[in-house]
DNA sequence: TTACGAAGTCAACAACCGTTGACAAAAATC
DNA sequence: GATTTTTGTCAACGGTTGTTGACTTCGTAA
């Protein structure tokens, strides 16, 4: 069940490039199954349902290497996972991306807040310290969000057409003065 | 047909606190006519069809007001008009949230995108003028929906819980760093 | 070779989707 | 008061949704 390219392996790709882009209700589990080239009725097998294959591409992800980082390393770290696709070799989604794509969905938008609020707010605040640890987490990451969405969902074209490294400039810029919020 | 309670208003009413929300896809013509109480059959007969009754509530957006707002003036009303929800008396949907709601949809993707970038991206870039308009006017629609994002949708308890008067001072503090940015 | 369990195929289900047309009720015009 | 126009009601349509169960095919162990 764990060969290379089995069933199993081509429904969860082709899951999580759909659901992370388009989100969780935009996705139907044919749209999944024609992508992956396999038949509808194997999602119910394999997964139970299209909510249990939905958690299963959320179950690949690892904690947000950001909070492993040295604290001088930690704006550096935090910004390029925000860039950095899933798949190393391939589709555009990432962990972000799916945050994003997801959390008005009438479903799973309950299940994104919290993991928001649980493995990246409460974590970054606790990490950053200092006085605010709270606020300075939470504007920390609407700079993060708040780029990511101009340049990949509504594709501003002042960020999404130069290269990543103007961007992450741009970002750093915003973060420093997030970090220095009240002191 | 402009009744106060017309049947018109109310299915505008409800499409729009509706769509604004959830987004296009996310809500059917039912969900719209079962809150309006009204018939399934009147969207088609006033609006034409789903879309229609999607457009109408788009044309009631006017054009962003900060834009119109003395240099000195301009960051405050930036910031207000993220807050302000479009309806002075009731509900929570504003053209930003709007924007975000349906910024991944399939079907009124490009549209929104379209609208974020020549309404709001590039109006804003010619009146920020000096050097790098077009990232700085990026920037700080960056931070204004991060904020927005963080507060709203993602209901980041150290956002959420604040008044709004803290909320502003923080967001204020990042946009003065975004203009600042390239000099 | 046989037997067995896993893997894949196919058609169908009930529910929901946007939309339509025939019809009844109400309002406005003459 | 009669006629016309507007407005609202109801049932149905073709299509899509997630899910299921019966079936065939395949690989492997006895």
């Amino acid at each position: 069940m764990s060969q290379p390219n089995s069933t199993r392996k081509k429904l969860l790709d082709a899951a999580r490039k759909l659901f992370w882009t388009r989100g969780y209700s935009n996705v139907s589990v044919r749209d999944i199954t024609k992508a992956a080239g396999v038949d509808v009725a194997l999602v119910s097998r394999y997964f139970g349902s299209k909510q249990g294959l939905f958690e299963a591409t959320l179950a690949e992800i690892a904690p947000w290497e950001a909070l492993d980082a040295s604290p001088d390393d930690l704006l550096a770290a935090a910004v390029a996972s925000f860039s950095k696709p899933f798949d190393p070799e391939g589709d555009q989604a990432n962990p972000f991306t799916m945050l994003l794509a997801n959390v008005i969905d009438p479903e799973m938008g309950d299940t994104v807040r919290g993991m928001v609020q649980h493995n990246l707010a409460d974590p970054l605040a606790r990490k950053l310290g200092g006085s605010n640890p709270d606020e300075r987490a939470a504007m920390l990451l609407a700079i993060l969000f708040g780029m990511a969405l101009m340049r990949k969902n509504f594709r501003i074209d002042a960020l999404s057409t130069k290269p990543l490294k103007e961007i992450e400039a741009q970002i750093h810029h915003l973060a420093v003065a997030a970090l220095q919020f009240g002191d």
